[in-house]
DNA sequence: TCAATTGCGTTATGCTATAACGTGTGCAAT
DNA sequence: ATTGCACACGTTATAGCATAACGCAATTGA
């Protein structure tokens, strides 16, 4: 999908995102655009939609947060299944994508006839930097 | 981990879990033990995480919920990675392990020298019967 | 006996997400 | 030009998920 031009919210929304170094919550992401105008939830969450849908942001479900997609350049939809592995010391993230885990899983989905739409892939733990 | 006697609050949670057919948000829970003297959140979250812990009950991050170990006989931590899909009109969840994926998931953690602790590999879509 | 641990019950609170309403703006079709 | 539509936006209220902090009771082991 090409992204559109990404309305004022939106981009107040992205440009939050980009610059943090971890993933935000969406209250988070509201607390840090109240200068700019931002008075509640659905405004963040609306934008948020449309960025998880054009491919640049994406939703960490096992900690409730979002984080700017690490691959800006191409359309995360195209490469597969995206893992993050996730650093509970320090927030960082790391985004991987790997055909074959793809593949093995989606072939075994396949065999229970079975039709994948969203997939999660997350993995906790402390990062090089941060296990001691 | 060898599962210790569950206590009677853990117990009834996990007698709701078993019986389900379909994963139950906490509150779900709450409200179908009502009638067994239930009255708070607490109860509920104090039990699972208990029988988390206990390895006897997952928790589907993406959607909120809890769902019985389809494997009770066996050590859940034992066969590495679980992958569950959830098929979103019935609410089915069919769990799966995989050690290919798993041992592709954890070289690509260490070469990251990343530690994993915890990990949600989980798959929505529509399950064979439901998917029209 | 005393202290430590564990489970339990209760109240209150905080965090996450959406429903439902209405407004304004741009744009295409008639 | 006006009508109708789609879309973004703003606001208030509410729903849904999870935990903090308190105190009590039972158990265990030094």
């Amino acid at each position: 999908m090409t992204t559109p031009m990404l309305t004022k919210n939106q981009s107040l929304v992205f440009d939050v995102l980009t610059k943090a170094e971890a993933p935000l919550s969406a209250y988070t992401i509201l607390d840090k655009l109240r200068d700019q105008g931002f008075r509640a939830p659905l405004q963040v969450y609306r934008a948020l939609d449309k960025l998880l849908e054009y491919g640049v942001v994406h939703r960490l479900e096992s900690i409730n947060s979002f984080v700017a997609c690490a691959h800006p350049h191409e359309d995360c939809h195209s490469h597969g299944l995206v893992a993050f592995a996730i650093c509970e010391s320090c927030g960082q993230v790391i985004e991987f994508h790997d055909h074959e885990v793809d593949h093995r899983l989606m072939d075994w989905l396949k065999s229970q006839k079975f039709k994948a739409e969203k997939s999660t892939i997350e993995i906790r733990g402390h990062c090089a930097n941060c296990a001691a």
